[in-house]
RNA sequence: UCAGACGGCCGGACGGCCGCGGAAGGAAACUUUCGAGGAAAGUCCGGGCUCCAUGGAGGCAAGGCGCCGGGUAACGCCCGGCCGGAUCGCCCGGUUUGCGGACGGUCCGAGGGAAAGCGCCGCAGAGAACGAACCGCCUUCUGCGGGAGGUAAGGGUGAAAAGGUGCGGUAAGAGCGCACCGCUCGUCCGGCGACGGAUGAGGCAUGGCAAGCCCCGCCUGGAGCAAUGCCGAAUAGGGAUCGCGCGUUCUUCGGAACAGGGGCGCCUCCGCUCCGAGCGGUCCGGGUAGGCAGCUAGAGGCGAUGCGCAAGCAUCGUCCCAGAUGAAUGGCCGUCCCUUCUCCGGAAGGACAGAACCCGGCUUACAGGCCGUCUGACGCG
């Protein structure tokens, strides 16, 4: 069962990153906002280590392993980017990436992602 | 020079600034260094490695393989041959449409056995195989419609039609006879062998399909790195041990009497029956999450020399070249190389595709480029 679900969606770590299926889940049922090249959510409240983890779901409809690795590369060094000064300390988030991920310009991709987090800090708690 | 076929190779290059994974060094900050492919893919074969099973030999079943020799750890792979087929060139016989044979080039072939047996051979065609008569041909009979007999030369059908061509022969024909070619069998010679050559005999009915069953020969235990080994929380449960406790009295320590609690639908009495322990500490073994090992120096890469037609092998030298585990290669910039678009200033893009224990193969995907061989066209000498 977990084992199908790995194959169907294949997710990667980075900054801290998560893991577990069930953080993945738990962040994925939290605040949500959408931008062109991918959906950020976040985690309802934040987890017990104090620390911003992130984790990417790049799902098998999105392409072939190597554009989803490429993928998974772009969100990653656009998160290093922008998130140690953006992001709420403390909180799990997960980018769910969409097909544009891996063409959209990297300068777009940057204030896509300031932008969904902002609107995010600013939804109710 | 261009085009096509086949084979082999490469598959964007260099640099800068931020980052990522491994290794080494360091107390640390950090430094140094390495970091995807020819297919990493499909998981179709062959092995290494690990665990399980397994006394020896033989037989049966199932599956796989199938010309010969060599290469290899091994193979269903590779190399070199043989044979067969297709095609092109050239020559010869013959003839002038065609046909047969020899030689050479290129390509293709799951290429043992079809006079062991069974089965199948659509459509067309008379007939697709216990040697066949639709038309035709010949002989003969006739009531002129046709009948009987002979005949595989000709026509027609088909992927395939009962050895081929020619001459003789005959009523017409036929290996019926002869020559050449082909076939089968024998002998001799050459070759390790598949097989080839020569020669003799036999006129020589006995089609194709075995990636249909089958026959013959050879090979074969099973599962896979989520293998397997080690370490090992929290929680629950198991065992050992210590402390306190385990109603009262008696005891020969087995128990007995009384008291207490529960059940027999409910209340009272009586009767019967069942229950009487735990709590805390320490330690032990199994084992889950998790962690470590397996995990990368290898049938290894590169170069030289020697052997071999080649696949490849041997010797020497030299190099260390990913080891992640929600899984490391990214972002930005500059110069150059290609491709496309263009308002000629520039803009966009870089084939197929991402290691997961490791090798040898096969298959499939692949923009563009380079080299070689062959064929054709044009040009030059």
């Amino acid at each position: 069962m977990e084992n199908t679900e790995r194959e169907r969606t294949e997710r990667a770590l980075r900054l801290e990153s998560l893991k577990k299926r069930r953080d993945f889940l738990a962040a994925q049922s939290g605040l949500r906002a959408h931008s062109p090249a991918f959906v950020l959510t976040r985690s309802k409240s934040a987890n017990q280590s104090g620390e911003t983890r992130v984790g990417f779901t790049v799902t098998r409809r999105i392409g072939n392993a190597v554009v989803r690795n490429r993928i998974k590369r772009r969100l990653r060094a656009a998160v290093g980017a922008v998130f140690s000064e953006n992001a709420a300390a403390g909180f799990d988030y997960v980018l769910i990436a969409r097909r544009s991920a891996a063409t959209r310009n990297f300068a777009s991709l940057l204030d896509d992602m300031k932008r969904v987090l902002l609107r995010l800090s600013a939804l109710p708690k």
